[in-house]
DNA sequence: CACGAACCCTGGCTGC
DNA sequence: TGCAGCCAGGGTTCGT
């Protein structure tokens, strides 16, 4: 489940790894993941220098010294593993499906079980436009996001809250856990209406999405260097949700005493939420 | 246009 | 123990 804060944290990890690299090593071992790869992908990789590693919505992206870069998303299930220099190179297991080698002699290596990721080239003048990218919403870390923005975003839709704010156009970066995180943090129901989301409420549930995506990143970057020591695996990791996934659990907000954690269905999704704390 | 459902995929879990 | 069936979910596509 990478959201933002996961990418983001597999962002500052590879940057420091292939910021100001050559790649000088790319292999393949697949023909496609979610989407085909594109045509001599790894031949137009190799001597390739990356200048820069950045994040928009829950698509990294590294900048090459050619004008192209490297968008990839992680899907479902997509990690990044990083083998330092000098260090045992690891067989390519069976989901490994892009191994890199920089010259610094760093291996970084993209695992997906389920494939549901993708990795491909844009030239950096279309980062903006390509279909891809060009529909996405505002990043909820900026400063400029606030209610009124959010609000914005909303207009025109009719259904609940919850399954809009999955909807990258409305913000970007959200999915399914940190969007019932953020509702349970700002005490608001995943069933209410858009249109009730205005002024003081907005801004409220504004305020407890970046809270959510900073801890998460907080979180995810403390433990990023304690995992690398282990296997310099760069994916998600266990963050202790408040709601997500705790479906019959006492709520965990102190001023709902009997509160419990529900789940239902909306859009097809798993909502977990305290209906006596969410209004 | 807005929204929901099906679909892609595989690992992990449940229930028989 | 084994296996069928279901579930997870981000984004795209299709139908309403």
């Amino acid at each position: 489940m990478p959201e933002l804060p996961e990418v983001e944290t597999v962002c500052k990890g590879l940057s420091g790894v292939l910021e100001g690299r050559r790649l000088v090593h790319v292999a393949l071992h697949r023909p496609d993941l979610r989407v085909p790869f594109p045509a001599g992908f790894a031949d137009r990789l190799t001597g390739r220098m990356v200048t820069a590693v950045r994040r928009r919505a829950k698509y990294y992206q590294w900048l090459l010294d050619d004008g192209w870069a490297v968008v990839g998303h992680l899907g479902m299930s997509g990690t990044f593993e990083v083998s330092p220099p000098g260090s045992n190179r690891p067989p390519p297991g069976k989901h490994d499906h892009v191994v890199i080698e920089t010259d610094a002699g760093a291996i970084v290596t993209f695992r997906d079980p389920r494939r549901f990721g993708l990795m491909t080239l844009i030239p950096q003048a279309e980062l903006e436009t390509h279909p891809m990218l060009a529909d996405i919403g505002p990043e909820p870390l900026d400063d400029v996001f606030d209610g009124a923005m959010l609000v914005a975003g909303l207009a025109g839709r009719r259904g609940p809250i919850k399954p809009a704010l999955l909807d990258q156009k409305v913000v970007a970066g959200i999915g399914n856990i940190y969007a019932c995180e953020a509702l349970f943090r700002a005490g608001i129901s995943p069933r209410r209406g858009c249109d009730s989301i205005t002024g003081k409420r907005a801004a409220r549930l504004v305020a407890a999405l970046k809270a959510v995506l900073c801890e998460a990143i907080a979180s995810g970057g403390s433990s990023l260097r304690d995992h690398r020591t282990v296997n310099g695996e760069l994916g998600y990791f266990q963050h202790s949700f408040a709601v997500y996934g705790r479906e019959g659990d006492p709520c965990p907000g102190c001023d709902c005493p009997g509160g419990t954690v529900q789940r239902i269905v909306q859009a097809g999704r798993s909502t977990f939420f305290c209906a006596k704390r969410q209004r």
